[in-house]
RNA sequence: GGAGAGAUGGCAGAGUGGUCGAUUGCGGCGGUCUUGAAAACCGUUGAGGUGUAACAGCCUCCGGGGGUUCGAAUCCCUCUCUCUCCGCCA
């Protein structure tokens, strides 16, 4: 969310940066600018109304103490017109605020300049992409039918105790997601992240925290009967860690990770995209989260991303980096970074991470602040990456790996799985 | 699930209707002393809004919401959460 102050003073930088998502944000704006107006003219109103009221409250309890009873009693009858008036100064000014925030959180996050504009993912920009002598072949078997083969991973199990998109993994296949898990967790570890477990359900007010609430709101698994909400990544609960938090300027960086399952409903997809590992109910993932000063996060950003790329590099994988344009970029994020790697059988680049600064987005909504060395207040940056999502992981692991005679596990994997190859 | 207790500033913990945004202790920050440190002593130390060139001033906030009252951290209602005991249980 963006701060009402920071709107009513860069009202037109704010239009114009938003086209870059092709969000027309200029009706909204101009309405936000004429609420505030209309919500401080009423703050003042109230102020000036109670500040009376309390001054003769003052009066009638200095006069009953010296025992002038008829005195404050006169004073009483004053008091009820200003009464009156302060109940319906009070609610409008709750109608205002309340029209103020339902406007501001409808205004996605302004992209960093370097974004470029664009809608769909056509238009996001290659950074790198890793030269590869993997070439697509008819003769490659995609990872569904090698997860079928080597009974790695049974998707009519799955099918039969939850549903499509909740597949359940066996033998190797399982051991396999378990060593993934231990290796991103101790690489995260020696980079310098504390390690966290963290609940998998979350209230309402971490959802909005993060940003899911409002906007992603059909897209997570919901609790009625306790009003909890299912995470759809370990950055919901991780962030909110940090809610209404005030942090002092030593403890910068704050650098968290955390496995976790991941939960989301993807209502809407549908096709070949959500064939096999490739789109799922429920998966792993680490997560990476920092939370920073902003004259620094832009710099880590690219640290971020490095040390994704360390770990595609690592599990020898060919991959690609894009940076996201406006339109495909998520309503919270300023800049994002997706880490792609190549998926031999399917011919593709698979998503497996996306790095994104939030700047100040998420803290405004969640009270994330920290105090200068002056003792001012300001908001902290947040940005966090998936190190990694193990489903694509997997998929393009398996698919690209595969030879006549089984699957090769890479070497930096082979401690954590016990075995080099599956068979 | 049953019974009870509680929710106050970074933490601990007072305050049961009238300058209480809140006594006090610890912690933090600044200072005196010291070669330096510790100890001791002195001072300072919540957030938000409005307002200002900047101060000042004013307003709000003692878990959330509502009510009683001229006036509420203090009384009433309600919700949420936490703790203790019992039950169940990985």
């Amino acid at each position: 969310m963006l701060q009402i102050n920071f709107v009513r003073e860069n009202n037109q930088k704010i239009i114009d940066r938003l086209k870059a998502r092709n969000f027309d944000a200029s009706g909204i704006v101009e309405k936000i600018i004429d609420v505030d107006v209309k919500r401080r003219e009423a703050q003042k109103n109230l102020d000036n109304n109670l500040a009376k009221s309390n001054a003769l409250a003052r009066q009638i309890g200095e006069l009953f103490k010296s025992g002038k009873k008829d005195e404050a009693e006169k004073v009483k009858e004053q008091t009820t017109q200003l009464k009156q008036e302060n109940k319906e100064l009070q609610k409008e000014l709750e109608k205002y605020k309340e029209e103020q925030e339902t406007l501001l959180i409808q205004l996605p996050n302004i992209p960093h300049e370097a974004v470029k504009p664009g809608n769909t993912e056509d238009d996001n920009e290659i950074i790198f992409q890793s030269e590869t002598d993997l070439k697509y072949s008819k003769d490659l078997l995609p990872h569904w039918d090698l997860a079928t083969q080597y009974d790695l991973v049974d998707f009519e199990l799955g099918n039969k105790v939850t549903g499509s998109g909740f597949p359940v993994y066996k033998g190797k296949g399982a051991k396999l997601q378990r060593a993934l898990v231990s290796f991103f967790l101790d690489k995260a570890i020696e980079e310098g992240y504390a390690e966290y477990q963290i609940p998998l359900v979350v209230n309402e007010d971490s959802a909005f925290g993060t940003g899911q609430l409002p906007d992603k709101d059909g897209q997570m698994y919901h609790i009625p009967l306790d009003n909890l909400f299912l995470i759809p990544t370990s950055e919901v609960p991780v962030t909110n860690i940090y809610r209404d938090v005030i942090l002092p300027e030593s403890a910068f960086p704050v650098k968290c990770t955390a496995y976790s399952t991941c939960f989301r409903r993807e209502a809407g997809s549908y096709g070949k995209d959500v064939r096999g590992l490739n789109r799922l109910h429920q998966f792993d993932k680490v997560e990476i989260v920092q939370i920073v000063k902003p004259e620094n996060s832009y710099d880590v950003l690219d640290e971020m991303v490095n040390y994704v790329t360390s770990l595609v590099k690592l599990l020898e994988l060919p991959y690609r980096i894009t940076r996201l344009c406006g339109g495909d970029l998520g309503f919270a994020a300023a800049m994002t970074y997706d880490i792609e790697v190549f998926s031999s059988a399917q011919n593709k680049w698979l998503e497996v991470s996306s790095i994104s600064n939030f700047e100040a987005f998420q803290a405004n909504r969640m009270k994330l602040r920290y105090r200068d060395g002056q003792g001012k207040i300001h908001p902290a940056h947040t940005l966090n990456g998936s190190a990694l999502a193990l489903p694509r992981i997997v998929a393009a692991l398996i698919e690209n790996n595969q030879h006549e005679n089984g699957i090769n596990i890479p070497g930096a994997l082979v401690p954590y799985t016990g075995f080099d190859s599956i068979l």
